[in-house]
RNA sequence: CGGGAUGUAGCGCAGCUUGGUAGCGCACCUCGCUUGGGACGAGGGGGUCGCAGGUUCGAAUCCUGUCAUCCCGACCA
């Protein structure tokens, strides 16, 4: 390719209107053009990268035995109905009709439409298992879409469907795709790490979500880690075992105290000369527009998706003061669970409340608490308290550890959650007819190529694995109207091609820091320089990830550039 | 959906307080000159000032409404 053909402009400054460094780097250097919020295109240079990702991905998945097809991107609301999502899936299930008033929706996910087809194709257990995947755009209405790619609404998804007839044949089989997908990722020159997650709306029991582990970036997921024992667990879904503390209040007589206006947990553990984990607290949501309280220790918090789940619910928020009043009958900042109406009220209690003893509680009353409180017996406790570092990890008891992670990629063991639903069935050998016991398996392409970039780069741009740059070679003739530099580079060019090497040669009549910038900016492996040292039969050799920089003759470069990109 | 900010040329911005022919840098086009880290000079093209009302002889500027974008929160791959 010669660059002045490239189509792609990059820019001098960042964009004013993104925050990821992957997103500032993708729209300065040329990749991406946002079309809307959350919606870009792919420019040329971007679409090798994930054409690179996506051969990737094909290879592994069909080694793995899988088999690739294409489904429709527009879907009818029938099959939603049928698995009961047309109702739940909320707004960000974008929907509309056609000219014949339908509803339809644009596809977030496939497990719909591929039940619906394998059942109408496989009818007999003598066919299973199978496996089939496809790599295709999908839209989310996101609430809130941002960081560029690592957060679009419209997004390349790798999604594998797979149906098996027995619990066990499912978990052979996510085990494979488990290996397929550390090598996928390793090949594309990522470390993942396969950390337990939540199933979320896609639902199932068992899932593992496959993060790129990044200190720095904008990863919005902690991932807690054992370094002990390989544990790890995104905060969703991560479980511990508290350090031992005292948490005893040390109250020996259960009373009502007055706390004038000691409102949040800080305050009432420096009014009473406490520490925060002796008091109990209160923490009102509302879910399914019905109210629940959570009763967690006072220096833990709550995670939110984990209640949603022992909620059995579609979506919680916290309790407006208003609604405090109205259901608890009391003020925010002074509630408990004594005193709630529990028919009308549900109420949870945190594992962190257990071995609680003669702590703080409030009185539900304005400005009162009740002080060496302890809890009735019989009581059952849920786990949705959000784990902190330096708690201690629940396989092998040693400390936990956190870092930030950007999820690549996530495996489900669905079990029978569509197909039951949508009765998919399949004819066993005793002529019964049994649902699909089903997994699925994501990859998000586009976000993997914004993975690589939050967690390669410098100040000068994008310093892509070898593996998936858009071209392997950039060729830069520091001056393209002399006629030996143009010569070289030109040879150069036709060489490398020839061997299936991808360059690119810098034909502009820009100055040589025009071009130098350009091949920074936009993450080019290796540059090969022809400049004045080439009198002596040299060119400047560099590769971008270490920067070192070599003067070889041109047969050398092409040897080097072979070498490299093999390895 | 709450809080904050911003909408002026492809990108980055000034002008708005105090209403009077829409500007700068980059990018783009032409000519010259230059060619090892985003040169220089001269000339040129491109904008219903987010949109809709209103006030006014006159609105980018003042008023009202609305839409969009970004950040924080809620929420989420």
């Amino acid at each position: 390719m010669k660059m002045s053909k490239l189509f792609v402009q990059t820019l001098r400054e960042f964009p004013n209107d993104a925050e990821a460094i992957s997103h500032k780097l993708l729209v300065r250097a040329g990749y991406i053009k946002k079309l809307a919020n959350g919606i870009y295109t792919y420019m040329p240079l971007a679409q090798r990268v994930l054409a690179k990702i996506s051969n990737i991905i094909r290879e592994e998945m069909n080694a793995s035995g899988a088999q690739e097809l294409l489904m429709p991107f527009v879907q009818p609301a029938e099959v939603w109905q049928k698995s009961g999502r047309w109702q739940v899936y909320g707004k960000e299930l974008l929907r509309c009709k056609d000219r014949h008033d339908n509803d339809m929706c644009l596809a977030p996910t496939h497990e719909e439409v591929i039940t619906s087809v394998v059942s109408d194709t496989i009818n007999s257990y003598k066919q299973l298992p199978l496996n089939v995947y496809q790599i295709q755009s999908k839209f989310r209405d996101e609430i809130r879409p941002r960081f560029g790619l690592l957060r679009g609404r419209e997004f390349i998804m790798k999604d594998a469907y797979s149906f098996h007839t027995s619990q066990e044949d499912l978990e052979r089989e996510y085990q494979v795709m488990a290996d397929t997908y550390t090598k996928i990722f390793k090949r594309c020159g990522l470390e993942t790490r396969a950390v337990q997650s939540d199933s979320g709306a896609i639902g199932g029991s068992v899932s593992h979500e496959y993060m790129v582990l990044t200190d720095t970036a904008v990863g919005e997921n902690d991932v807690f880690y054992c370094d002990s024992c390989g544990y790890s667990a995104n905060s969703n879904h991560a479980i511990s075992i508290l350090p031992s503390e005292i948490t005893d209040g040390g109250f020996l007589k259960e009373e009502i105290v007055d706390t004038p206006n000691v409102k949040t947990i800080e305050d009432l553990a420096k009014f009473l000369n406490i520490n925060e984990n002796c008091i109990l607290k209160a923490v009102a949501y509302i879910y399914d527009s019905k109210p629940a309280v959570v009763m967690i220790r006072g220096d833990k918090e709550v995670e939110e998706t984990k209640l949603l789940n022992a909620l059995n619910a579609l979506e919680i928020r916290p309790m407006e003061e208003s609604e405090v009043v109205e259901y608890l009958g009391s003020s925010a900042g002074f509630i408990s669970y004594r005193g709630i109406d529990k028919t009308k009220v549900k109420v949870l209690f945190d594992k962190t409340a257990k071995g609680m003893k003669n702590f703080v509680i409030g009185a539900n009353e304005k400005d009162k608490h009740i002080v060496g409180a302890n809890l009735e017996e019989n009581i059952d406790f849920v786990d949705v308290s959000l784990v902190k570092e330096g708690e201690y990890c629940s396989v092998c008891k040693k400390p936990l550890k956190v870092t930030r992670g950007i999820e690549v990629g996530n495996i489900f063991q669905l079990g029978t959650k569509y197909s039951k639903p949508m009765n998919a069935c399949y004819t066993d050998a005793e002529g019964q007819l049994k649902p699909y016991i089903m997994g699925c398996y994501g990859i998000g392409v586009s976000r993997t190529m914004a993975a690589a970039i939050e967690k390669y780069h410098d100040d000068f741009g994008i310093i892509w694995p070898k593996e998936i740059a858009p071209y392997h070679v950039d060729i830069v003739p520091v001056n393209i109207d002399d006629e030996v530099q143009s010569k070289v580079a030109y040879d150069l060019y036709d060489k490398l091609n020839k061997l299936g090497i991808e360059a690119v040669i810098d034909d502009r009549s820009d100055r040589a820091g025009v071009k130098f910038k350009d091949a920074d900016l936009i993450g080019f492996p290796i540059r090969i320089t022809v400049g004045k040292t080439i009198s002596d039969g040299l060119v400047e050799f560099k590769t971008r990830n270490d920067g070192v920089v070599e003067k070889i003759t041109p047969d050398e470069a092409i040897e080097k550039c072979q070498k490299i990109l093999l390895s």
